[in-house]
DNA sequence: TTAGCCTTGATT
DNA sequence: AATCAAGGCTAA
């Protein structure tokens, strides 16, 4: 059969193929040692998140709680690697104040589910049939749950991780204009606490039947609660609140795609391209969603939220694009919202002229920020800096939009001269990226509406909505 | 203090 | 009996 190397991404190196499992100790990068406290982490944060507990330590940053935490830096500051053990999801509680040893604890069902859930997005759907490349692919670990036929020999192929053993059906068949190859591995949650974002009721977004627009839909949303426990006494800090955690939108964006498939026929399942769009549909939700949640955004007339957004959106989904790859990405992979993730290689040598430019240019963009390393404070800035641009035609407010830009502007500079006094014009460095992050969000809506005329969009989508929407208005 | 290895013991 | 996440121990 043809599937195993026509597309020639079947197997990653030698030194790549790891005995173990393939995740990551979400605080440091280390290599996982098995549960502990309520997710897969590494020896050593498990070790140092006991005696934290345990003795009761409050430690205190000496920068300004953001110092990066991995494998070679985090011994230097227990305080943000202490935080970072919380935010990704240690429990507290899981640590016994008895001391008793032995035996299981609450927690255990807990771990049972991810294990399951891990496994079953490891499970593909279906082997690849086709041979022709034309034909639309399955996205093979998506929406496995409910498409996996109960006693289909598909279902045994995966229960060892995939590189291994060179599974060829992992290699996506896809459609010609956006292959993207190899199949995905499985995901690793950032916040792997995925029993914490097990599946929201079907209220998500996406799901209603689109009676007006997905605009006007994401616009109507009643605006979440706003978490107002904690105000943080700075600006920074309360710009920081409104960011969404990545592993609930990880988890809706899943639970989203899982129900579409659901939906669909065996044979009339999404092609890659069109769940790619799904993602990025989603993503946007979220974005949306947080622009009208931030308080700022919030003092703007609803007219002026409108225009903003639809000039700034596919912007906004490069940085979070890019934030993404920075926070979670490792060197050569794309990590994609859902936490799967695909060999840049791979999509390079199968993607046309105009996508593997794209895919390159973002991924020097990544490198830059990753060599800038770029904090959580100043991405959440940028995002801001890009959301409130003065110079969008038909703002009303543009004074109260300026003010605020400069705001942040001048929040972004005190930021990085205090935190990263090292780093010589950080500041500068960022918003000189700015334009890059501009040139290729144009780019994407412009290969977007490429595929849009060839039909290949999704419809119905807020996506696809923003895009015509934007071309309506251009020239 | 850190982190790798060891012991324990309820659950499977 | 096997599993595996708790706590414990100890050299660096």
């Amino acid at each position: 059969c043809c599937k195993s190397d026509m597309y020639g991404v079947n197997l990653k190196s030698e030194k790549d193929s790891r005995p173990e499992s393939e995740e990551n100790c979400p605080v440091c990068g280390d290599r996982v040692s098995g549960y502990h406290y309520g997710l897969l982490t590494c020896e050593s944060c498990k070790g140092f998140f006991k005696r934290s507990v345990q003795n009761n330590k409050h430690y205190t940053c000496a920068d300004q709680q953001s110092c990066p935490v991995n494998l070679s830096q985090r011994k230097r500051c227990p305080s943000c690697r202490f935080q970072k053990c919380l935010a990704v999801g240690m429990k507290r509680e899981a640590v016994r104040a008895d001391r008793m040893r032995g035996g299981r604890n609450k927690f255990g069902p807990l771990y049972r589910r991810d294990r399951q859930m891990k496994q079953r997005r490891m499970i593909k759907t279906e082997p690849a049939q086709t041979h022709c490349p034309h034909a639309p692919s399955d996205f093979h670990g998506i929406g496995s749950q409910t498409s996996l036929p109960p006693s289909s020999d598909a279902s045994h192929h995966y229960h060892t991780y995939p590189s291994g053993m060179g599974h060829s059906s992992e290699s996506l068949p896809l459609d010609c204009s956006m292959n993207t190859g190899r199949g995905l591995t499985p995901p690793s949650l950032p916040y792997p606490a995925l029993y914490h974002c097990t599946f929201t009721p079907a209220s998500s977004p996406c799901s209603t039947p689109s009676s007006s627009t997905a605009f006007s839909q994401a616009f109507s949303q009643v605006p979440a609660a706003s978490p107002l426990a904690t105000v943080t006494p700075s600006f920074l800090g309360q710009l920081l609140e409104g960011e969404q955690d990545e592993s609930q939108l990880c988890a809706k964006v899943l639970a989203s795609l899982q129900r579409e498939q659901a939906n669909r026929g065996k044979h009339d399942r999404l092609n890659t391209f069109s769940i790619m769009c799904k993602m990025a549909d989603q993503t946007l939700f979220g974005l949306v969603e947080w622009a009208r949640n931030s308080s700022l955004f919030k003092e703007l007339k609803v007219e002026d939220q409108m225009v903003l957004l639809q000039s700034c959106w596919s912007e906004l989904l490069v940085l979070d694009h890019l934030c993404r790859q920075v926070t979670y990405g490792k060197e050569s992979c794309i990590y994609l919202v859902t936490g799967q993730q695909i060999e840049v290689s791979t999509i390079l040598s199968q993607a046309g002229a105009t996508l593997s430019s794209l895919v390159s240019r973002t991924q020097d963009l990544v490198s830059k920020f990753k060599a800038l390393q770029l904090d959580r404070h100043e991405f959440v800035c940028l995002k801001y800096l890009v959301l409130f641009n003065p110079d969008v035609k038909s703002v009303q407010s543009r004074r109260q939009v300026e003010q605020t830009q400069e705001k942040v502007n001048r929040a972004l500079m005190e930021h990085t001269q205090q935190c990263h006094s090292g780093q010589s014009d950080k500041f500068g460095q960022l918003l000189l990226r700015l334009p890059e992050v501009r040139s290729i969000s144009l780019q994407v809506e412009e290969y977007l509406y490429q595929r849009h005329l060839l039909g290949d969009l999704p419809c119905n989508s807020l996506l696809s909505e923003m895009l015509y929407g934007k071309k309506a208005c251009e020239p």
